[in-house]
DNA sequence: CCCTAATATTTAGGACAACTAACTATTAGG
DNA sequence: CCTAATAGTTAGTTGTCCTAAATATTAGGG
C-alpha cells in the first residue's frame, strides 16, 4: 500500500504526461528539435568525441547518431573532422555558432519557466526546484547503478 | 543565486535526460510504442471519446491523431464507431483487449522498477516517490493555469 | 609482412509519428 | 435553402529511429 515503488509505479502517466507538456513548452521557445538540443548539449558537455561515443551518450544507434549528426553539420552547428590519429573515426565538436545557440536556448528556457511558474508561490517553486534536484539526484544514482550491469 | 525558477533551468538538461532514459527502460519491457502508449492510456483514462478531445488531449494535430487511431485499431486495441448523434464525429474507446494490455503493461513497469531501484535503499525510495509526487502535483497545477490563458 | 578480424562510420531502406493543406461529409444558422 | 462551421480523413513532407550492408582503417597472428 504504502509501497514508494508502487506509488512511483501508479504516478507515471502522470510524470509521463507533465514532463511531455513541460517538453512542449520549452519545444515551442526553440529554433531546434528536442533531439536535436540533446545531441547538441552532449556534444557540447563532453567536449570533442567520437560518434560512437556520442551514440552510447544518446543511447541511439550509431547510424541514427550518424543521420543527426548530418543535420547539425548542415545548420552549421556541429564540426565533423576526420580524427587524425585513428582515421576511421570523426571528431565531432560544436562550433561557435552552436555554442551562441545552446546560450540562447539556456536563456529561452528560463524566460519560459519565468512565465510558467509566475503564478506559484514562493515556496511552490522552492519546492517544485527540491523536487527536480531529489529526483535527478536518486534516478542519476539508480540509471548509473543498472547501466554497470548486475 | 538561489533563485528557484534559475534552479530549475539549471537542472532542465539532466532531468529530460534522466526522464528519457527511465522511459527508454519502460519502452523495452512494452509491446507499443511510447506514443501508442499515451495514447492507448487516455482513451482508456477519459472513456469513450472523440478523435478532437483526444488529439486536445494528446496535444497533436487531428490528423496526427486519426492516424493514431488507425494503428491502434489495426492491432484491435481501440474500436472506432460513427457517432450515432452527430454522424460527422467517431466514437473511440479502447477494446477488451487494449485494457488488457495496458493492464499488462502497468504490471510489467512495476516490475521494471522493483528491478531499476531495488538497489535504492528504502529511505531514498520514499524520497523519489515524494519528490514524483511534488513535482506532479505542482506542475499539473501550473501547466493548467498556463493553459487557462492570461 | 600479409591476411583476416575487429572497429568506426556511412548509406540504404523501412517504420513511426508529427505537421500543414486539401478534401469529404455532416450539421447549423441566417 | 444555401453558406459557413465543424469532424475526420488523406496526401505529402520532415525528422528520427532501426537493421543490414557497404567502406575504410587498424590490429594481430602466423
Amino acid at each position: 500500500m504504502s509501497d514508494p515503488i508502487h506509488t512511483i509505479a501508479r504516478l507515471y502517466p502522470r510524470l509521463m504526461r507533465v514532463m511531455g507538456h513541460l517538453r512542449g513548452a520549452v519545444d515551442d521557445t526553440m529554433d531546434l528539435t528536442f533531439n536535436q538540443y540533446k545531441t547538441l548539449l552532449s556534444l557540447s558537455d563532453s567536449g570533442p568525441c567520437t560518434l560512437n561515443s556520442l551514440s552510447r551518450d544518446l543511447d541511439v544507434a550509431t547510424s541514427s547518431a550518424s543521420q543527426m549528426v548530418d543535420r547539425l553539420v548542415v545548420m552549421g552547428l556541429v564540426e565533423r573532422t576526420p580524427g587524425d590519429e585513428d582515421r576511421r573515426s570523426v571528431v565531432l565538436r560544436t562550433s561557435a555558432e552552436g555554442e551562441r545557440l545552446l546560450e540562447k536556448v539556456r536563456e529561452d528556457i528560463l524566460r519560459r519557466y519565468q512565465g510558467l511558474f509566475r503564478h506559484l508561490g514562493h515556496s511552490e517553486q522552492s519546492n517544485l526546484a527540491g523536487a527536480i534536484h531529489t529526483l535527478v539526484r536518486i534516478l542519476e544514482k539508480a540509471l548509473t547503478e543498472e547501466e554497470r550491469g548486475n
